[in-house]
DNA sequence: AAATAAGCTGACACCAGTGTCAAGTAATAA
DNA sequence: TTATTACTTGACACTGGTGTCAGCTTATTT
């Protein structure tokens, strides 16, 4: 899996060339595990995206397994850099990552979608992630919360469960998007729907935890 | 699409047979599209899994496409099963539709995935549903609600996003099951978890829309 | 118990995708 | 400016999947 990672750090101050092909590939890549899911994508479909020889992506990457690791790690890296800190108000903290959570599905929505497909696949690529950092990540945030509820801050909820809520809730914008927007009668939401969308949702959410700011 | 639906209607009273062996191949079929996506699928795999040569496959249906849209159809009669009725309260309304949600999650969790996929991949085989009794089911319930936030049982929350999170929340089980279970440290969610699922999620959401019961 | 229809299947010709390699061209270092 | 390394690409041999058909067997009807 960082096949190329490692030789992009081993390789002396080359690899200007090396950068540029392998951003082009990945983009291509993304486009077409996201129309074909991971089974169906592939390296000629790729490569036609990207508009350069199969040979080519060969050169840059051994397989599809390797383009896709690639893609995977820079979705994970985003996904949970957006952090609960037990130092604000559960108000602020929970609003900001409603917040946050909605605009990710908006801005990168090609990467909730792959990250979805993964989860429904059965998530085999991902074993590792949710055994380590995913877990540290999660007991972090249920110590957060139940600080909270001992403080009387909110009602007696597991924390779990309000994470899932939250992640359902908001990623349903990226992953169910034809869904979303036909029942809307729109093509595409605008950022004020957005916006709408985690005030409502915070609104829920914070009330229905008894949570008074 | 319906290829097979009208053999079925017009072959006199014979079909035994036939419909054995369709019902087994859809449930090899559902297997397959789950574990590879449609793309990533094969009449191949979906005859082996089936334990029937290939052929054999082809004599009932046409091809791939012919099979999913069987499976397709199935699932869309369960989804929107649940009905909303405005004849009761709105606790309970919502109560048993989320508990119904929940359920489907815990007992129909490949139809959820597949259903998700399909969105996740742009709904190209959708649309005609979104247009019709999708479109028609989301009038009325958005008909029942409003009338509701009119005699103030409720806040004043737009309709389609409180559908959204409850069908986020819900489906998140079974569409991300594999983080779900990591993060409860647990191989599968057992018949009490998916109680205590629903009992909290109705306590946020009724409290978090101002229902009081 | 014939006759007819339904169901089954191996074999065939075909198409899409893979991965590798050798022989080239462009880029960079000495 | 030449030597070296990075990059490019067409061609090849191969694997896996498709759809059809002819000839067979099993059900069903008369």
């Amino acid at each position: 899996m960082p096949i190329i990672k490692s030789k992009d750090q081993n390789t002396s101050p080359t690899g200007r060339v090396r950068k540029k092909n392998q951003s082009i590939i990945l983009k291509a890549a993304e486009q077409d595990f996201l129309a074909h899911g991971f089974k169906g994508a592939s390296i000629k479909g790729i490569a036609e995206r990207a508009g350069i020889p199969r040979a080519n992506v060969h050169y840059y990457y051994k397989n599809k397994e390797a383009i896709y690791s690639d893609i995977l790690l820079e979705i994970l890296s985003l996904w949970d850099s957006s952090i609960i800190t037990s130092t604000e108000e559960p108000a602020k903290v929970l609003g900001d990552y409603i917040l946050a959570k909605v605009m990710y599905s908006k801005t990168n929505p090609e990467a909730s979608r792959i990250f979805a497909s993964e989860f429904i696949h059965g998530a085999p690529r991902l074993q590792h992630y949710l055994q380590t950092s995913f877990k540290t990540w999660i007991d972090e945030v249920k110590t957060t919360i139940e600080g909270w509820i001992k403080l009387g801050k909110m009602d007696d909820i597991d924390p779990l469960y309000l994470l899932f809520t939250i992640w359902g809730a908001t990623q349903h914008y990226a992953d169910f998007s034809p869904q979303v927007t036909a029942a809307m009668n729109k093509d595409k939401l605008t950022n004020e729907d957005f916006e709408q969308v985690a005030k409502t949702l915070t609104q829920i959410i914070l009330k229905g935890c008894g949570i008074t700011k």
